[in-house]
RNA sequence: GCCCCGGUGGUGUAGCCCGGUCAAGCAUGUUAGCCUCUCGAGCUAGCGACGCGAGUUCAAAUCUCGCCCGGGGCACCA
Protein backbone atom coordinates (compact mmCIF):
# COMPACT_ATOMS: atom_id res chain seq x y z
CA UNK A 1 0.00 0.00 0.00
CA UNK A 2 1.28 3.48 -0.73
CA UNK A 3 0.28 6.88 0.03
CA UNK A 4 -2.26 8.63 -1.78
CA UNK A 5 -1.24 10.78 -4.33
CA UNK A 6 -0.86 14.92 -2.98
CA UNK A 7 -2.95 17.20 -4.76
CA UNK A 8 -1.41 19.59 -7.56
CA UNK A 9 2.23 17.89 -7.15
CA UNK A 10 4.36 17.62 -10.12
CA UNK A 11 7.07 15.32 -10.17
CA UNK A 12 10.59 17.56 -9.18
CA UNK A 13 8.57 20.27 -8.36
CA UNK A 14 7.40 20.10 -5.03
CA UNK A 15 8.87 20.79 -1.74
CA UNK A 16 8.37 19.56 1.49
CA UNK A 17 9.66 20.27 5.38
CA UNK A 18 10.22 18.78 8.45
CA UNK A 19 9.36 21.60 11.11
CA UNK A 20 10.06 20.68 14.63
CA UNK A 21 9.85 22.77 17.32
CA UNK A 22 13.37 21.88 19.41
CA UNK A 23 11.85 22.04 22.82
CA UNK A 24 11.64 18.20 23.60
CA UNK A 25 12.96 15.09 22.30
CA UNK A 26 11.76 13.62 19.33
CA UNK A 27 9.13 11.08 19.86
CA UNK A 28 7.24 8.08 17.70
CA UNK A 29 4.55 11.00 16.34
CA UNK A 30 7.32 13.35 14.92
CA UNK A 31 8.83 10.17 13.18
CA UNK A 32 5.78 9.02 11.42
CA UNK A 33 4.94 12.80 11.00
CA UNK A 34 8.35 13.34 8.94
CA UNK A 35 8.17 9.63 7.72
CA UNK A 36 5.15 11.07 5.38
CA UNK A 37 6.99 13.92 4.34
CA UNK A 38 10.30 11.95 3.52
CA UNK A 39 7.86 9.34 1.29
CA UNK A 40 6.19 12.36 -0.15
CA UNK A 41 9.70 13.92 -1.36
CA UNK A 42 10.94 10.62 -2.67
CA UNK A 43 7.79 9.67 -4.51
CA UNK A 44 7.53 13.33 -6.07
CA UNK A 45 11.23 13.83 -6.27
CA UNK A 46 11.25 17.15 -3.83
CA UNK A 47 12.77 19.16 -2.21
CA UNK A 48 12.97 18.32 2.12
CA UNK A 49 13.73 21.24 4.39
CA UNK A 50 14.36 20.50 7.67
CA UNK A 51 13.13 23.60 9.91
CA UNK A 52 13.50 24.33 13.38
CA UNK A 53 10.48 26.27 14.28
CA UNK A 54 12.59 28.10 17.43
CA UNK A 55 10.81 31.48 17.61
CA UNK A 56 9.96 30.73 21.90
CA UNK A 57 13.71 30.94 23.45
CA UNK A 58 11.93 30.07 26.82
CA UNK A 59 10.94 26.68 25.39
CA UNK A 60 14.11 25.50 22.85
CA UNK A 61 17.49 24.21 24.04
CA UNK A 62 20.57 22.50 22.25
CA UNK A 63 20.27 18.85 23.09
CA UNK A 64 16.50 19.11 21.30
CA UNK A 65 18.13 20.12 18.22
CA UNK A 66 20.52 17.15 18.17
CA UNK A 67 17.58 14.86 19.15
CA UNK A 68 15.92 15.58 16.05
CA UNK A 69 18.75 15.95 13.97
CA UNK A 70 20.06 12.45 15.24
CA UNK A 71 16.74 10.81 15.06
CA UNK A 72 16.05 11.67 11.42
CA UNK A 73 19.35 10.46 10.84
CA UNK A 74 18.80 7.38 12.35
CA UNK A 75 15.08 6.84 10.45
CA UNK A 76 17.18 7.07 6.99
CA UNK A 77 15.52 10.25 6.29
CA UNK A 78 17.48 12.29 4.03
CA UNK A 79 17.04 16.00 3.90
CA UNK A 80 18.00 18.53 1.65
CA UNK A 81 18.54 21.81 3.64
CA UNK A 82 18.83 22.97 7.32
CA UNK A 83 17.52 26.27 8.77
CA UNK A 84 16.42 27.77 11.71
CA UNK A 85 13.43 30.03 11.83
CA UNK A 86 15.72 32.07 14.29
CA UNK A 87 18.16 32.90 11.46
CA UNK A 88 15.53 34.82 9.83
CA UNK A 89 14.37 36.80 12.18
CA UNK A 90 15.01 40.38 9.97
CA UNK A 91 13.49 38.69 7.04
CA UNK A 92 10.61 38.21 9.27
CA UNK A 93 10.91 41.73 10.94
CA UNK A 94 10.58 43.08 6.78
CA UNK A 95 6.89 40.71 6.57
CA UNK A 96 5.94 42.28 10.30
CA UNK A 97 6.23 45.65 9.00
CA UNK A 98 4.85 45.60 5.56
CA UNK A 99 1.51 44.56 7.33
CA UNK A 100 2.15 47.07 10.01
CA UNK A 101 2.65 49.67 6.25
CA UNK A 102 -0.56 47.81 4.57
CA UNK A 103 -2.84 48.31 7.75
CA UNK A 104 -3.33 45.07 8.44
CA UNK A 105 -1.64 44.82 11.91
CA UNK A 106 -1.55 46.87 14.84
CA UNK A 107 0.71 47.79 17.99
CA UNK A 108 -1.20 46.71 21.00
CA UNK A 109 -0.61 47.52 24.88
CA UNK A 110 -3.74 46.12 26.42
CA UNK A 111 -2.59 43.70 28.58
CA UNK A 112 -3.01 39.87 28.38
CA UNK A 113 -6.67 39.66 30.41
CA UNK A 114 -8.07 42.28 28.65
CA UNK A 115 -7.13 40.98 25.28
CA UNK A 116 -8.81 37.71 26.26
CA UNK A 117 -12.01 39.67 27.15
CA UNK A 118 -12.47 41.66 24.36
CA UNK A 119 -11.22 38.53 22.12
CA UNK A 120 -14.57 36.66 23.89
CA UNK A 121 -16.96 39.82 23.40
CA UNK A 122 -15.59 40.26 19.70
CA UNK A 123 -15.40 44.21 20.35
CA UNK A 124 -12.02 46.01 19.43
CA UNK A 125 -9.42 47.73 21.33
CA UNK A 126 -8.84 51.44 20.90
CA UNK A 127 -5.25 50.29 19.26
CA UNK A 128 -6.86 48.62 16.42
CA UNK A 129 -7.34 52.37 14.78
CA UNK A 130 -3.76 53.53 15.60
CA UNK A 131 -2.92 55.13 12.26
CA UNK A 132 -0.56 53.99 10.73
CA UNK A 133 2.88 55.85 11.37
CA UNK A 134 2.02 55.39 14.86
CA UNK A 135 2.40 51.58 14.43
CA UNK A 136 5.49 52.37 12.69
CA UNK A 137 6.96 54.39 15.27
CA UNK A 138 6.46 51.89 17.99
CA UNK A 139 7.08 49.09 15.67
CA UNK A 140 10.93 50.47 15.69
CA UNK A 141 11.09 50.89 19.43
CA UNK A 142 10.26 47.66 19.46
CA UNK A 143 12.76 46.16 17.48
CA UNK A 144 15.41 48.04 19.28
CA UNK A 145 14.19 46.69 21.99
CA UNK A 146 12.78 50.05 23.88
CA UNK A 147 9.89 47.86 25.73
CA UNK A 148 9.65 45.75 28.46
CA UNK A 149 8.21 42.29 28.19
CA UNK A 150 4.72 42.32 28.37
CA UNK A 151 4.26 46.04 26.96
CA UNK A 152 3.09 45.72 23.01
CA UNK A 153 1.96 43.09 21.43
CA UNK A 154 1.81 43.46 17.42
CA UNK A 155 -1.34 42.05 15.87
CA UNK A 156 -3.28 40.86 12.88
CA UNK A 157 -5.73 42.86 11.79
CA UNK A 158 -8.22 39.99 11.34
CA UNK A 159 -11.95 40.39 11.71
CA UNK A 160 -13.35 40.84 15.90
CA UNK A 161 -16.61 39.28 14.93
CA UNK A 162 -15.07 35.77 13.08
CA UNK A 163 -16.34 33.03 14.63
CA UNK A 164 -13.72 31.75 14.71
CA UNK A 165 -12.26 33.09 16.93
CA UNK A 166 -8.28 32.42 16.47
CA UNK A 167 -9.10 35.30 13.64
CA UNK A 168 -9.71 37.67 16.72
CA UNK A 169 -6.92 39.65 16.24
CA UNK A 170 -4.05 37.16 17.17
CA UNK A 171 -0.52 38.43 17.80
CA UNK A 172 2.22 38.06 15.79
CA UNK A 173 4.89 39.29 17.97
CA UNK A 174 5.80 39.51 21.33
CA UNK A 175 8.38 40.25 23.71
CA UNK A 176 10.75 38.01 25.06
CA UNK A 177 13.36 39.06 27.52
CA UNK A 178 15.09 35.59 27.40
CA UNK A 179 17.95 34.83 25.85
CA UNK A 180 18.29 32.19 22.80
CA UNK A 181 20.35 29.12 22.41
CA UNK A 182 20.95 30.53 19.06
CA UNK A 183 20.90 33.88 18.93
CA UNK A 184 21.41 35.53 22.55
CA UNK A 185 20.30 38.29 23.20
CA UNK A 186 19.98 39.74 19.90
CA UNK A 187 16.23 39.70 19.56
CA UNK A 188 13.62 40.33 21.83
CA UNK A 189 10.76 41.07 19.61
CA UNK A 190 9.87 37.21 18.31
CA UNK A 191 7.18 36.22 16.07
CA UNK A 192 4.78 33.82 16.88
CA UNK A 193 4.28 31.04 15.05
CA UNK A 194 1.71 32.04 12.26
CA UNK A 195 3.66 34.66 10.62
CA UNK A 196 6.84 33.09 10.82
CA UNK A 197 5.56 29.87 8.93
CA UNK A 198 4.10 31.76 6.65
CA UNK A 199 6.91 33.73 5.72
CA UNK A 200 9.26 30.70 5.76
CA UNK A 201 6.65 28.23 4.09
CA UNK A 202 6.87 31.15 1.34
CA UNK A 203 10.76 31.47 1.25
CA UNK A 204 11.71 27.75 1.53
CA UNK A 205 9.22 27.22 -1.71
CA UNK A 206 7.41 24.54 0.02
CA UNK A 207 5.13 23.35 -2.17
CA UNK A 208 3.11 20.94 0.29
CA UNK A 209 2.87 21.01 4.18
CA UNK A 210 1.51 17.39 5.79
CA UNK A 211 0.52 17.70 9.61
CA UNK A 212 -0.61 16.77 12.42
CA UNK A 213 -4.39 19.00 12.78
CA UNK A 214 -3.31 21.00 15.84
CA UNK A 215 -2.94 24.52 13.67
CA UNK A 216 -5.14 27.24 12.88
CA UNK A 217 -4.88 26.82 9.17
CA UNK A 218 -7.66 29.66 8.42
CA UNK A 219 -5.18 31.95 10.25
CA UNK A 220 -2.67 30.63 8.11
CA UNK A 221 -4.45 31.31 4.91
CA UNK A 222 -5.46 35.25 5.72
CA UNK A 223 -1.55 36.15 6.96
CA UNK A 224 -0.31 34.34 3.56
CA UNK A 225 -2.76 36.39 1.45
CA UNK A 226 -2.32 40.13 2.82
CA UNK A 227 1.82 38.91 2.29
CA UNK A 228 0.36 38.15 -0.81
CA UNK A 229 2.11 34.92 -0.89
CA UNK A 230 1.93 31.92 -2.99
CA UNK A 231 -0.96 29.14 -2.25
CA UNK A 232 0.24 26.17 -1.01
CA UNK A 233 -1.41 22.76 -0.34
CA UNK A 234 -1.82 22.09 3.46
CA UNK A 235 -3.02 18.38 4.09
CA UNK A 236 -3.96 17.86 7.87
CA UNK A 237 -4.01 14.69 9.76
CA UNK A 238 -4.67 13.79 13.79
CA UNK A 239 -1.76 13.13 15.62
CA UNK A 240 -0.27 9.61 15.86
CA UNK A 241 -1.09 8.17 19.50
CA UNK A 242 -0.19 5.06 20.94
CA UNK A 243 -2.33 3.35 23.41
CA UNK A 244 -0.57 3.35 26.99
CA UNK A 245 2.16 5.96 26.19
CA UNK A 246 0.94 9.68 25.57
CA UNK A 247 3.53 11.85 23.94
CA UNK A 248 2.42 14.58 26.24
CA UNK A 249 5.48 16.17 28.54
CA UNK A 250 2.81 16.86 31.03
CA UNK A 251 2.87 13.44 31.64
CA UNK A 252 6.24 12.15 30.48
CA UNK A 253 8.43 15.05 32.04
CA UNK A 254 7.59 13.78 36.14
CA UNK A 255 8.41 10.42 35.00
CA UNK A 256 11.95 11.69 34.20
CA UNK A 257 12.74 13.74 36.91
CA UNK A 258 11.28 11.42 39.73
CA UNK A 259 13.33 7.87 37.85
CA UNK A 260 10.48 6.39 37.82
CA UNK A 261 12.38 5.83 34.29
CA UNK A 262 15.73 5.83 33.25
CA UNK A 263 15.57 8.81 31.53
CA UNK A 264 14.15 9.89 28.35
CA UNK A 265 15.78 7.09 26.71
CA UNK A 266 14.10 4.32 29.10
CA UNK A 267 12.74 1.80 26.40
CA UNK A 268 9.31 2.25 28.13
CA UNK A 269 9.10 5.81 26.21
CA UNK A 270 8.01 6.85 23.23
CA UNK A 271 11.17 8.91 21.91
CA UNK A 272 12.93 7.97 19.18
CA UNK A 273 15.67 6.81 21.82
CA UNK A 274 13.60 5.05 23.64
CA UNK A 275 12.39 2.53 20.53
CA UNK A 276 15.97 2.53 19.39
CA UNK A 277 16.93 1.23 22.58
CA UNK A 278 14.01 -1.19 22.67
CA UNK A 279 15.13 -2.51 19.47
CA UNK A 280 12.17 -1.36 16.79
CA UNK A 281 14.17 -0.80 13.98
CA UNK A 282 14.02 2.27 11.76
CA UNK A 283 12.18 -0.04 8.61
CA UNK A 284 9.76 -0.84 11.13
CA UNK A 285 8.61 3.12 11.29
CA UNK A 286 9.00 3.53 8.06
CA UNK A 287 6.74 0.68 6.93
CA UNK A 288 4.24 1.02 9.57
CA UNK A 289 3.47 4.47 8.66
CA UNK A 290 3.31 3.21 5.20
CA UNK A 291 0.47 0.90 6.68
CA UNK A 292 -1.51 3.09 8.63
CA UNK A 293 -1.23 6.14 6.35
CA UNK A 294 -2.86 9.17 7.68
CA UNK A 295 -6.35 10.32 8.44
CA UNK A 296 -8.87 12.76 10.41
CA UNK A 297 -10.13 9.95 12.08
CA UNK A 298 -8.77 9.98 16.04
CA UNK A 299 -6.87 6.94 16.67
CA UNK A 300 -4.73 5.11 19.39
CA UNK A 301 -2.44 2.58 17.88
CA UNK A 302 -1.96 -0.34 19.60
CA UNK A 303 1.96 -1.23 20.08
CA UNK A 304 1.00 -4.98 19.18
CA UNK A 305 1.25 -3.79 15.79
CA UNK A 306 4.05 -2.34 15.49
CA UNK A 307 6.01 -5.00 17.29
CA UNK A 308 4.50 -7.42 15.32
CA UNK A 309 6.05 -5.73 12.45
CA UNK A 310 9.33 -5.17 13.93
CA UNK A 311 9.43 -8.96 14.94
CA UNK A 312 8.72 -10.03 10.91
CA UNK A 313 11.32 -7.48 9.95
CA UNK A 314 13.90 -9.03 12.65
CA UNK A 315 13.14 -12.43 11.55
CA UNK A 316 15.39 -12.91 8.69
CA UNK A 317 18.38 -11.09 9.82
CA UNK A 318 18.22 -12.31 13.40
CA UNK A 319 20.82 -14.68 14.56
CA UNK A 320 19.23 -17.26 16.73
CA UNK A 321 21.02 -17.67 20.17
CA UNK A 322 20.26 -20.18 23.13
CA UNK A 323 18.85 -18.08 26.21
CA UNK A 324 17.42 -20.73 29.03
CA UNK A 325 15.67 -18.13 31.40
CA UNK A 326 15.32 -19.83 34.97
CA UNK A 327 17.85 -22.31 34.16
CA UNK A 328 17.71 -25.40 36.17
CA UNK A 329 21.12 -28.26 35.86
CA UNK A 330 20.26 -31.04 34.10
CA UNK A 331 23.02 -33.77 34.20
CA UNK A 332 22.76 -36.26 31.46
CA UNK A 333 24.13 -39.62 32.05
CA UNK A 334 26.14 -41.61 29.46
CA UNK A 335 26.10 -38.11 27.47
CA UNK A 336 28.76 -38.53 24.76
CA UNK A 337 31.10 -35.52 24.45
CA UNK A 338 29.54 -33.83 21.41
CA UNK A 339 31.02 -31.18 19.44
CA UNK A 340 27.83 -29.78 17.35
CA UNK A 341 27.87 -27.01 14.75
CA UNK A 342 24.81 -24.70 14.42
CA UNK A 343 23.93 -22.38 11.91
CA UNK A 344 22.49 -18.98 13.46
CA UNK A 345 19.50 -18.82 11.69
CA UNK A 346 17.90 -22.14 10.22
CA UNK A 347 17.25 -20.86 6.43
CA UNK A 348 19.78 -17.81 6.03
CA UNK A 349 22.87 -17.93 5.90
CA UNK A 350 24.61 -15.86 9.26
CA UNK A 351 27.03 -17.84 10.09
CA UNK A 352 26.80 -20.62 13.00
CA UNK A 353 28.48 -21.66 16.29
CA UNK A 354 30.20 -24.32 17.70
CA UNK A 355 29.41 -25.88 21.09
CA UNK A 356 31.40 -28.29 22.98
CA UNK A 357 29.06 -30.68 25.17
CA UNK A 358 30.10 -33.75 27.18
CA UNK A 359 26.27 -34.03 29.45
CA UNK A 360 26.33 -30.98 31.58
CA UNK A 361 23.25 -28.84 30.60
CA UNK A 362 21.53 -25.83 31.81
CA UNK A 363 17.80 -26.44 30.53
CA UNK A 364 14.87 -24.30 31.36
CA UNK A 365 12.79 -25.09 34.66
CA UNK A 366 9.70 -24.10 33.16
CA UNK A 367 10.20 -26.34 29.92
CA UNK A 368 11.44 -29.37 32.36
CA UNK A 369 7.32 -28.77 33.91
CA UNK A 370 5.51 -30.34 31.77
CA UNK A 371 7.69 -33.35 30.93
CA UNK A 372 7.06 -36.12 33.56
CA UNK A 373 10.01 -38.82 34.95
CA UNK A 374 10.36 -41.26 31.67
CA UNK A 375 9.26 -39.20 28.82
CA UNK A 376 11.71 -38.31 26.00
CA UNK A 377 12.62 -35.04 24.46
CA UNK A 378 15.47 -33.66 22.72
CA UNK A 379 18.26 -30.68 23.21
CA UNK A 380 17.78 -28.81 20.68
CA UNK A 381 20.70 -29.69 17.22
CA UNK A 382 22.04 -31.98 19.72
CA UNK A 383 20.19 -35.41 20.53
CA UNK A 384 17.61 -36.97 22.91
CA UNK A 385 17.24 -37.61 25.99
CA UNK A 386 14.88 -39.14 28.74
CA UNK A 387 14.03 -37.79 32.23
CA UNK A 388 15.11 -39.79 34.69
CA UNK A 389 14.49 -37.86 37.83
CA UNK A 390 11.74 -34.62 38.00
CA UNK A 391 11.62 -32.11 40.56
CA UNK A 392 14.25 -29.18 41.14
CA UNK A 393 17.14 -31.60 40.49
CA UNK A 394 16.15 -32.86 37.27
CA UNK A 395 18.54 -35.59 35.35
CA UNK A 396 18.25 -37.41 32.38
CA UNK A 397 20.24 -39.90 30.26
CA UNK A 398 21.04 -40.14 26.98
CA UNK A 399 18.27 -41.67 23.98
CA UNK A 400 20.53 -40.81 21.03
CA UNK A 401 20.64 -38.78 18.10
CA UNK A 402 18.43 -39.63 15.58
CA UNK A 403 15.63 -37.40 15.71
CA UNK A 404 12.00 -38.35 16.93
CA UNK A 405 9.12 -36.58 15.31
CA UNK A 406 6.93 -34.93 17.42
CA UNK A 407 9.54 -34.45 20.06
CA UNK A 408 9.96 -31.56 22.26
CA UNK A 409 12.36 -29.46 21.97
CA UNK A 410 14.43 -27.49 24.44
CA UNK A 411 16.76 -25.33 24.40
CA UNK A 412 19.81 -25.60 26.35
CA UNK A 413 23.49 -24.35 27.42
CA UNK A 414 26.74 -25.59 29.13
CA UNK A 415 28.67 -25.21 31.57
CA UNK A 416 30.45 -22.28 29.35
CA UNK A 417 27.57 -20.07 29.48
CA UNK A 418 27.09 -16.39 30.28
CA UNK A 419 24.67 -14.86 32.72
CA UNK A 420 22.48 -12.47 31.08
CA UNK A 421 19.59 -10.39 31.82
CA UNK A 422 16.58 -9.86 29.74
CA UNK A 423 14.71 -6.26 30.41
CA UNK A 424 11.28 -6.83 29.26
CA UNK A 425 9.09 -3.67 28.86
CA UNK A 426 5.57 -3.11 28.80
CA UNK A 427 3.30 -0.05 28.24
CA UNK A 428 4.02 2.69 30.61
CA UNK A 429 0.60 3.92 31.84
CA UNK A 430 -2.62 2.04 31.94
CA UNK A 431 -6.08 3.47 30.96
CA UNK A 432 -6.46 6.98 32.56
CA UNK A 433 -2.45 7.64 32.78
CA UNK A 434 -1.88 6.16 35.69
CA UNK A 435 1.42 5.00 35.81
CA UNK A 436 1.85 0.99 35.09
CA UNK A 437 3.70 -0.52 37.79
CA UNK A 438 4.31 -3.18 36.30
CA UNK A 439 5.78 -1.91 33.08
CA UNK A 440 9.36 -3.22 33.60
CA UNK A 441 9.93 -7.08 34.46
CA UNK A 442 13.48 -8.51 34.46
CA UNK A 443 14.55 -11.53 33.14
CA UNK A 444 17.57 -13.51 34.34
CA UNK A 445 19.04 -16.50 32.50
CA UNK A 446 22.11 -18.08 31.20
CA UNK A 447 22.74 -17.35 27.29
CA UNK A 448 24.94 -19.40 25.39
CA UNK A 449 29.16 -18.64 24.89
CA UNK A 450 28.51 -16.44 21.85
CA UNK A 451 26.72 -13.65 23.32
CA UNK A 452 29.92 -12.65 24.14
CA UNK A 453 30.34 -12.23 19.85
CA UNK A 454 27.82 -9.12 19.72
CA UNK A 455 28.18 -5.65 20.05
CA UNK A 456 25.84 -3.07 21.85
CA UNK A 457 23.20 -2.76 19.12
CA UNK A 458 22.41 -5.89 17.89
CA UNK A 459 19.81 -7.81 18.07
CA UNK A 460 18.88 -11.65 18.09
CA UNK A 461 16.46 -13.87 18.46
CA UNK A 462 15.89 -15.85 21.57
CA UNK A 463 13.96 -18.97 20.48
CA UNK A 464 10.58 -19.16 21.66
CA UNK A 465 11.41 -15.81 24.12
CA UNK A 466 11.67 -12.97 21.40
CA UNK A 467 14.05 -10.54 19.63
CA UNK A 468 16.11 -8.59 21.89
CA UNK A 469 18.24 -5.90 21.75
CA UNK A 470 21.84 -5.98 23.58
CA UNK A 471 21.74 -3.12 25.66
CA UNK A 472 24.96 -3.08 27.72
CA UNK A 473 27.29 -6.51 28.13
CA UNK A 474 25.21 -8.76 29.90
CA UNK A 475 22.12 -7.20 29.24
CA UNK A 476 19.29 -7.49 27.04
CA UNK A 477 16.02 -5.40 26.25
CA UNK A 478 13.33 -7.35 24.72
CA UNK A 479 11.51 -5.80 21.74
CA UNK A 480 8.36 -7.26 21.69
C1' G B 1 -20.08 28.63 24.99
C1' C B 2 -18.47 29.36 19.76
C1' C B 3 -15.73 27.42 15.29
C1' C B 4 -13.48 23.37 12.52
C1' C B 5 -12.71 18.14 11.80
C1' G B 6 -13.93 13.19 12.54
C1' G B 7 -17.03 8.43 14.01
C1' U B 8 -16.16 0.87 9.86
C1' G B 9 -14.77 -5.55 14.60
C1' G B 10 -10.65 -5.07 20.97
C1' U B 11 -6.97 -1.94 17.90
C1' G B 12 -5.59 0.31 13.16
C1' U B 13 -6.92 0.76 8.24
C1' A B 14 -9.47 -0.20 2.99
C1' G B 15 -14.21 0.96 0.85
C1' C B 16 -17.44 6.59 1.09
C1' C B 17 -16.05 11.60 -3.73
C1' C B 18 -18.71 8.52 -8.81
C1' G B 19 -25.13 4.08 -4.35
C1' G B 20 -25.54 -2.13 -6.54
C1' U B 21 -19.63 -6.12 -7.63
C1' C B 22 -19.73 -5.18 0.57
C1' A B 23 -23.97 -11.32 3.70
C1' A B 24 -17.63 -5.42 4.08
C1' G B 25 -11.06 -6.63 2.37
C1' C B 26 -6.25 -6.42 4.96
C1' A B 27 -3.23 -6.14 9.35
C1' U B 28 -2.99 -6.64 14.49
C1' G B 29 -5.52 -9.13 18.47
C1' U B 30 -7.93 -13.33 20.27
C1' U B 31 -9.57 -18.74 20.19
C1' A B 32 -8.58 -23.70 18.39
C1' G B 33 -5.48 -26.92 15.77
C1' C B 34 -0.85 -28.11 13.13
C1' C B 35 4.46 -27.73 13.36
C1' U B 36 9.39 -30.70 8.92
C1' C B 37 14.85 -29.13 15.39
C1' U B 38 12.17 -21.57 17.69
C1' C B 39 4.78 -22.77 21.46
C1' G B 40 6.50 -14.35 21.47
C1' A B 41 8.74 -17.73 14.59
C1' G B 42 5.82 -20.32 10.70
C1' C B 43 1.06 -22.62 8.75
C1' U B 44 -4.46 -23.55 8.87
C1' A B 45 -9.25 -22.53 10.61
C1' G B 46 -12.68 -19.76 13.69
C1' C B 47 -14.24 -14.96 16.28
C1' G B 48 -15.31 -10.05 15.68
C1' A B 49 -17.45 -3.77 12.79
C1' C B 50 -20.50 0.19 9.06
C1' G B 51 -22.37 5.61 16.29
C1' C B 52 -28.12 6.35 16.60
C1' G B 53 -32.73 7.73 14.12
C1' A B 54 -35.39 9.33 9.99
C1' G B 55 -35.48 10.33 4.67
C1' U B 56 -34.33 9.60 -0.78
C1' U B 57 -33.99 5.02 -3.83
C1' C B 58 -35.73 -1.01 -6.86
C1' A B 59 -30.99 -0.73 -3.96
C1' A B 60 -27.31 3.07 1.27
C1' A B 61 -21.18 1.81 4.93
C1' U B 62 -21.57 5.03 0.55
C1' C B 63 -26.46 10.57 -0.74
C1' U B 64 -29.75 14.17 2.66
C1' C B 65 -31.40 15.84 7.49
C1' G B 66 -31.50 15.55 12.84
C1' C B 67 -29.26 13.65 17.20
C1' C B 68 -25.32 11.47 20.04
C1' C B 69 -20.13 10.76 20.89
C1' G B 70 -14.80 11.95 20.23
C1' G B 71 -10.65 15.21 18.86
C1' G B 72 -8.57 19.98 17.76
C1' G B 73 -8.84 25.43 17.84
C1' C B 74 -10.65 29.99 20.51
C1' A B 75 -2.20 31.41 23.91
C1' C B 76 2.19 37.50 24.49
C1' C B 77 2.95 27.83 22.60
C1' A B 78 4.28 25.60 18.14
Amino acid sequence: MGLPPLPNAVKGKTAFRLPPEPSGFMTVGHAMAFTINYLYKEQYDGELWLRFEDTNPRKVAPKYFDSFRSGIRWLGIEYDREKNVSDDIELIYDYGRRLLQQGDAYACSCDEAKVKRLRFEGTACEHRGSPVDVNLRIWDELVSKWHKEGSYVIRFKGDMQSPNYSLRDTNLFRIIEYPHPLTGTRYTLWPTYDLANAVEDETCGITHVLRSSEFRNELQQLIRDALKFRRIEVIQFSRFNFKGAPVSKRLLRPLVEKKVVSGWDDPRMPTVEGLKRRGIIPQTIRQFTLQVGYTKTEHEYDWSMLLSLNRKLLDPVSKRIFFVPDPVRLKVEGAPRRKVTIPFHPEKDLGSRTIDSAGEFYVSSADLKGIAKGSVFRLMELYNVELTAAGPSPAAKYMGDELIPNSRKFQWVTEAHKDVRVTVPDVLFLEGDVYNEGSLKEVDGFAEESVSGLKVGDIVQFPRFGFCRLDSPGRFILSG
